[in-house]
RNA sequence: GCGUCAUUGGUGAAGUGGUUAACACGCUAGUUUGUGGCACUAGUAUGCAAGAGUUCGAUUCUCUUAUGGCGCC
């Protein structure tokens, strides 16, 4: 089945909202947050840690698992879910984002027909186009694929962002009409930088095509504004369907996972906890930590004494500031497992906030705690 | 005891009679937003064993002392 949407509590003073996603593996509440697991994998976390996180879907990447092993290969295997055996549901990005983040220092290629770039791992030359990202994800058997599109950088002119954001609408009409796969949700998604108009039109042409839910993208990229960043929600948001899901592409700080949810938005996704979390930070309700810092060295307290997950229940920062300094596996792990459940209750207690019409106290309180740092 | 070679930061070390003593590791701090995992950026010896001398100027030359390696009695 498609994934179904239903809207349980519009927050009172903002456009924060309250609901529930049906997919088939399972019912979740939103606002949600995603952990990413671009080549199958959360790195560091087995699937059941992940759980544990209270994760709901999880992400996967069509462009990496397309050149290793291979939409077949996992095919083969019974779909993504049973080859790297995650029961929840899977939402595969489309590699438009790829085309924009592989490619910084390399040429590429964007024409009307797709885009054309070298292989990061042997070089060779690539063209991905609408139709084939579609049809991998079809092959993925993930429950959500991405509509393939061109997230271009922070640096776009409105000029360049108006040829680009028609091209992306003319390949999600390509990208919707080979999806076949019944089980499989197909998302649109907007573009169209920090500019209102474009945004609006984006928006209006990409709902007029039907998708069964639709994302923010082209936020968060290289050296963008916050400004911009909550531009782009609040000039997009007024042109997507109440019942339907909305997904802000990328986002994952915690102060920004706040701003995006009472703007509207439903699901996040991002690498930040996981990345951040193997070089050694971590959120904490006081800010973000370094475990690298010699202040840690003999502090036998949690990571974050509010906090509830496997990680903070079970180890120090001396402990793991060992483990990250000696760049043992475990040290990644553990902090992985930590940051993503911090997301995850942050979005838990963002639903309660909805519910009790008090989320813009809820915002006034985090951050006043969030910006005390240290303590 | 005699001879000989050494002694540079937390570590391994390069180097020169003349402005800021290379590099690496470590350490310290920071960055990271639809992931090219284990990266990147910045800082880190007012001093070259100690003392004296030669010199306009010495970490670099000379002497003494200390410590260590090797060889000989």
């Amino acid at each position: 089945m498609k994934v179904k949407y239903s809207l349980l509590h519009q927050e009172e003073k903002t456009n924060a909202r309250y609901g529930i996603i049906e997919t088939n593996y399972g019912t979740y509440e939103t606002p949600m947050f995603m952990p990413v697991g671009t080549r199958a994998t959360v790195k560091g976390l087995t699937p059941e840690q992940v759980k544990e996180t209270k994760a709901g879907i999880c992400l996967a990447n069509t462009y990496h698992l397309w050149l290793r092993p291979g939409e077949n290969i996992i095919d083969h295997a019974g779909g993504l879910h049973r080859f790297m055996n995650y029961d929840g549901p899977i939402l595969t990005d489309s590699g438009g984002f790829q085309v924009f983040s592989l490619a910084k220092n390399k040429k590429k290629d964007i024409t009307e027909e797709g885009v054309q770039f070298k292989s990061h791992i042997d070089g060779q030359k690539l063209l991905l186009t609408p139709e084939k990202s579609i049809e991998i994800q079809n092959k993925l058997d993930s429950d959500i694929a991405m509509s393939f599109d061109e997230c271009p950088p922070a640096s776009a002119t409105h000029e360049y962002l108006k040829n680009s954001i028609e091209r992306t609408l003319r390949w999600a009409r390509r990208g919707k009409q080979v999806h076949k796969n019944p089980n499989q949700s197909l998302f649109g998604i907007v573009q169209g930088g920090p500019y209102k108009d474009l945004r609006k039109y984006s928006a209006i042409e990409t709902v007029k095509m039907d998708f069964d839910g639709y994302s923010i993208g082209g936020v968060a990229n290289d050296g963008e504004s916050k400004e911009d960043m909550y531009k782009a929600i609040d000039y997009s948001i007024p042109y997507l369907p109440k019942d339907k899901i909305r997904y802000l592409m990328g986002v994952g700080d915690p102060l920004d996972i706040i701003e995006g949810v009472i703007r509207g938005v439903d699901i996040f996704d991002c690498v930040l906890p996981t990345r951040i979390a193997r070089h050694g930070q971590a959120f904490t309700r006081r800010g973000k930590i370094n475990l690298h810092n010699a202040k840690f060295i003999k502090d036998l307290t949690p990571v974050d004494l509010e906090c509830d997950c496997y990680t903070c229940r079970n180890y120090t920062k001396s402990y793991i500031r060992h483990l990250i300094t000696t760049e043992e596996m475990l040290g990644g792990t553990l902090l992985s497992i930590h940051n993503i459940r911090f997301l995850i209750k942050l979005t838990e207690e963002l639903r309660e906030s909805i519910k009790n019409n008090n989320i813009l106290e809820y915002r006034q309180k985090f951050i006043e705690q969030y910006n005390k740092q240290d303590a």
